[in-house]
DNA sequence: TATCGCATCTAGT
DNA sequence: ACTAGATGCGATA
């Protein structure tokens, strides 16, 4: 297995994150998951320091406000078919502070041309987002719903780490004050 | 191959 | 403004 862990300590709610790299790049990334699904964790740590330094500096960077891109090589080897058709037009059409519903998402990537109902597709695009692989990599956070933010899965904490994503990125109103309750 | 869940949308009250 | 219902897809076992 040529894949290895990477571990990045991040500011979000979630606590650090773990990435998956290859040879080719960055082929997986998590919140907080220890594994992901069908990834065996057979590879504890990342066996190149240099890729270790330089995701960690990304994101560091990223989550500092400092860089708009990762400028990660990414590896689609845990996407395929629709999905990573989805998640690469996502990636390259939807920049830094930029927001797309899934119904416009499912639209552009042009996988449900078929499909007739508009919701049906925002739909599937949302099913996508969650057996994400590439969270965070994947602007997946920046995929609100038509009416407002929508739903984020991972937990209850998800939510919190969207908001803090998309606040992050002045999406959203600098609202410092979202650990209250009442939310708004 | 069959079953399950779903991060939605639209329409009606 | 709020509630309820309907759709097909991908993923997993």
């Amino acid at each position: 297995m040529e894949i290895s862990w990477v571990a990045v300590a991040t500011p979000l709610p979630t606590g650090p994150m773990q990435l998956a790299v290859t040879p080719l790049g960055v082929a997986a990334a998590s919140y907080a998951g220890e594994s992901f699904a069908g990834l065996p964790i057979g590879v504890p740590r990342c066996t190149d320091p240099r890729k270790v330094e330089a995701v960690q500096g990304r994101l560091a960077e990223y989550f500092a406000g400092r860089c708009r891109e990762f400028g990660l090589p990414i590896d689609w080897r845990f996407a395929s078919g629709p999905h990573r058709k989805v998640l690469q037009r996502l990636l390259s059409d939807v920049g830094y502070g930029r927001t797309i519903t899934y119904g416009e998402l499912a639209s552009r990537s042009g996988v449900f041309e078929d499909v007739a109902e508009p919701g049906l597709a925002a739909r599937t695009v949302g099913q996508m987002m969650g057996a994400n692989p590439l969270a965070l990599l994947v602007p997946c956070h920046r995929v609100v719903a038509a009416d407002g933010l929508g739903g984020f899965g991972g937990g209850p904490s998800g939510m919190e780490t969207k908001r803090w994503l998309l606040t992050l990125e002045g999406v959203l109103p600098p609202t410092l004050d979202w650990n209250g309750p009442t939310g708004d």
